[in-house]
DNA sequence: GGCAACTACCTTGCATTGCAAGGTACTATG
DNA sequence: CATAGTACCTTGCAATGCAAGGTAGTTGCC
């Protein structure tokens, strides 16, 4: 192998925080997929891609936690314009907590000894 | 479905923490697999068994990342005891900047408009 | 009209992986 | 022998990220 493989263990990360981010990001309003994908991905650490948001957007609002509404582009096809409904604010708001409290404990994790060997 | 599901996330979004938990857990020092359970399932937020603890001590050590021996117990079977390698080890310097990348881009997306819904 | 490029949506199929459940085995107690 | 605790591991299922492929509307070029 040679070296650490980091890669793989980004991928496994993003599993899971992506709804989080996801939810974090339509609470500023409606977007609709394409951009979505686009905006994700600005995001460092976390590469997304059509394959992976169209189907976390449909699954989400199968849960009842966005909703949907298609609106006709200027141009090109019409977009599906995603929002929180009022579930999703729910969610939102409880995600953002369980996320504040998985960090604690991994930041204590972290600083219990940061640099020695015994 | 009336309720938000919020466990069916929090399952997820163990997903690809739990390595990084894994490797800052053995930074100090060696531990074996029956008590790595233990400490993890006390992290808030973060509930493990053996069934997701022992295979992944496998696959992390199977990519060099974790040195294992055996060592006799003064009462039960044998232990096997985990340490990080000195892949390992730089390993775990990667993922804690990952980490702490992703963390930023996370926080920015809570951070846009915390509690409004004009 | 024909063709390529961009936008925008969605699905299929594969690989990974968390985890409940079940299995093996050692030691100690009764 | 039976039970309980420690300690290891594997099997099988369900979830899901993602590369790849597919459909369709608009624009621009020839």
């Amino acid at each position: 192998m040679g070296t650490v493989n980091i890669d793989n263990w980004v991928v496994q990360l993003r599993k899971g925080v992506l709804e989080l981010c996801l939810v974090n990001l339509l609470a500023n309003g409606e977007i609709y997929g394409y951009d979505v994908v686009k905006q994700l991905a600005r995001v460092k650490g976390l590469v997304v891609t059509e394959g992976t948001v169209y189907p976390l957007l449909s699954r989400l609002r199968k849960a009842g936690l966005l909703t949907a509404r298609l609106e006709e582009s200027p141009s090109g096809p019409a977009r599906k314009y995603y929002g929180l409904s009022s579930e999703g604010r729910q969610a939102r708001v409880l995600m953002n907590a369980c996320w504040g409290d998985l960090l604690k404990g991994i930041a204590e994790l972290q600083k219990e000894r940061e640099g020695n060997h015994g």
